[in-house]
DNA sequence: GGTAAGATCAGC
DNA sequence: CTGATCTTACCT
C-alpha cells in the first residue's frame, strides 16, 4: 500500500489512486474516476493533451516537483480541479481525480454543492468534486501524504475487494483523444459522463 | 498588447 | 445545445 504507486508511470498511478480516500475539510470521499496525463515531448510520457506539454510555466510547476503533490488549475474560468502529481521528481505527470463517491460529510458536501445535488452526484466531475471538498486554488502544492495537511490522500487495505478499472479515452481532450488513459470503477454511479472535445480530430485519427 | 481556446457545468 | 466566466499561452 503505501504510496509507491505515485512514483510509478501516470496510469499506473491513477490505477493506485482508484479506490484511494480523500479528505478535506469535513468531507471524506473514496475515489471511483481519474485520468491520467503525461508529460513533455522528449519525457518518458509525452502526452500533447496534458498542461505540462510545452515545459514547465508557473501554472504547472507543481506537475514537476515530487509525487504526492496537489495539483490545481482553473478549468473554464470558473471551475477548480484537483491532479495528484505522480511520476518521479523532475518528470511532470498527474492523474486528475474525476469523480469520487462521499464517505463522511455528505452534509457538509451538499451545502456547498446545494440541496437539491442527488448523492451520487455530490462529487462526480472534477469541478463538482473540488467544489465538494472544499477545494480552492489556494491548496495547489499541498503535500497529500502529509498527515497534517488540509487536504489528504489515503490508501486503503482492502485492495482485494477492488473490482478490475474500466479504460476509455480521457473525456473533453481535443489531442491525443484516443487514448485510453481515463479509469474508472464499473457500476458505479458517481462516474462522470463521458464527452468527447467537439474540437477533437474525428475517432480514430492518429494520437 | 490582443485574443482564442480550454482536463467544465447547468439550464433550456 | 448553449451560455457563463477568466486565466494562460501564443500570436501579431
Amino acid at each position: 500500500m503505501g504510496t509507491t504507486g505515485l512514483a510509478a508511470e501516470p496510469l499506473v498511478a491513477a490505477a493506485s489512486l482508484l479506490g484511494a480516500t480523500f479528505a478535506c475539510r469535513g468531507v471524506r470521499a473514496t475515489i471511483v474516476e481519474v485520468e491520467a496525463y503525461g508529460g513533455v515531448p522528449d519525457g518518458p510520457w509525452p502526452d500533447p493533451a496534458a498542461h505540462s506539454y510545452r515545459g514547465p510555466t508557473a501554472r504547472n510547476a507543481v506537475m514537476f516537483g515530487p509525487p504526492g503533490r496537489l495539483y490545481t488549475y482553473r478549468s473554464y474560468g470558473m471551475h477548480v480541479c484537483a491532479n495528484v502529481v505522480c511520476g518521479p521528481a523532475g518528470t511532470a505527470a498527474a492523474v486528475l481525480l474525476r469523480a469520487a463517491v462521499i464517505e463522511t460529510g455528505e452534509q457538509l458536501a451538499r451545502a456547498r454543492r446545494g440541496d437539491a445535488v442527488p448523492s451520487q452526484a455530490l462529487a462526480r466531475g472534477p469541478g463538482n468534486l473540488c467544489q465538494a471538498l472544499g477545494i480552492t486554488m489556494a491548496d495547489n502544492g499541498i503535500d497529500l501524504l502529509d498527515p497534517d495537511a488540509p487536504v489528504r490522500l489515503g490508501f486503503g487495505e482492502k485492495l482485494g475487494e477492488r473490482p478490475a478499472p474500466r479504460a476509455g479515452p480521457r473525456v473533453g481532450v481535443s489531442r491525443a483523444a484516443d487514448r485510453p488513459w481515463r479509469l474508472w470503477v464499473p457500476e458505479t454511479a458517481a462516474v462522470s459522463a463521458y464527452r468527447r472535445s467537439p474540437r477533437a480530430p474525428a475517432p480514430g485519427a492518429s494520437d
